[in-house]
DNA sequence: CATCAGGTACGACACGCATCGTACCTAGGA
DNA sequence: TCCTAGGTACGATGCGTGTCGTACCTGATG
């Protein structure tokens, strides 16, 4: 019941470079496009994203993506919420959750 | 005196996972930047970016960039000439050219 | 023709990192 | 208390790729 808010830097001392290597990866990418997507910004649980990864990796990436300041992790002590942290990333790079969400809407990335 | 202009893939046939990952190497997003902060969309040369590595990289790395589309190169035979695919890109990805375009506003990027 | 500068081709190397195996931690429920 | 599911820590591994050395090509200049 802990509840501990991990995040990264702020929006200001957010690094395009190492936010454009977190977003190359495919998996990572994919994660932030369905983020990007969701109007609501609904806080989202790590398997609900259905990575074909092991645990370990997912682990890895989420870390990736909150260190860099694309999300934040709400620590519930055996298990995790995943959060976009879309003002920020608007103020820092506006644009750039426009083009991942477009994605979302490409016929390949239809999984219905 | 050929003048054979060299592209990558159609607008519509540009992938973002290989755009940025050709971005998130430093030396390549440097000269994205360049490209992204002219607004007369100059042609360039390779040499005018002063990019601190050897020739043979620099030929790597925007082989790398015409290969993702993101700009075209004119061979002159014993020359080449950069430019940016300013309207691909705006079409295909609309904001991105304004992130890369921003860096070169800041601080930490002012060579003058 | 000789020379030179810009650029490419090929191969080699070193580092980063995505991935996973094993082991361990945390909270909730039976 | 034990079990289970979600998550982390640490180490090992394999692949991608940024980098450069050497050699060669192209066009301009003298």
């Amino acid at each position: 019941m802990v509840k501990e808010t991990l995040s990264g830097p702020a929006a200001a001392e957010m690094e395009l470079g190492t936010v454009l290597r977190a977003l190359s990866d495919e998996h990572r990418r994919a994660v932030m496009v369905e983020l990007a997507a969701d109007e609501e910004d609904r806080e989202r649980t790590c398997n609900s994203f259905d990575l074909p990864i092991s645990k370990q990796t997912q682990t890895h990436h989420f870390r990736a993506l909150r260190e860099v300041g694309l999300i934040c992790e709400i620590d519930y002590g055996n298990r995790k919420g995943i959060r976009l942290r879309r003002s920020d990333i608007d103020v820092r790079f506006p644009g750039l959750l426009g083009i991942l969400a477009a994605e979302a809407r490409k016929p390949e990335h239809a999984h219905g």
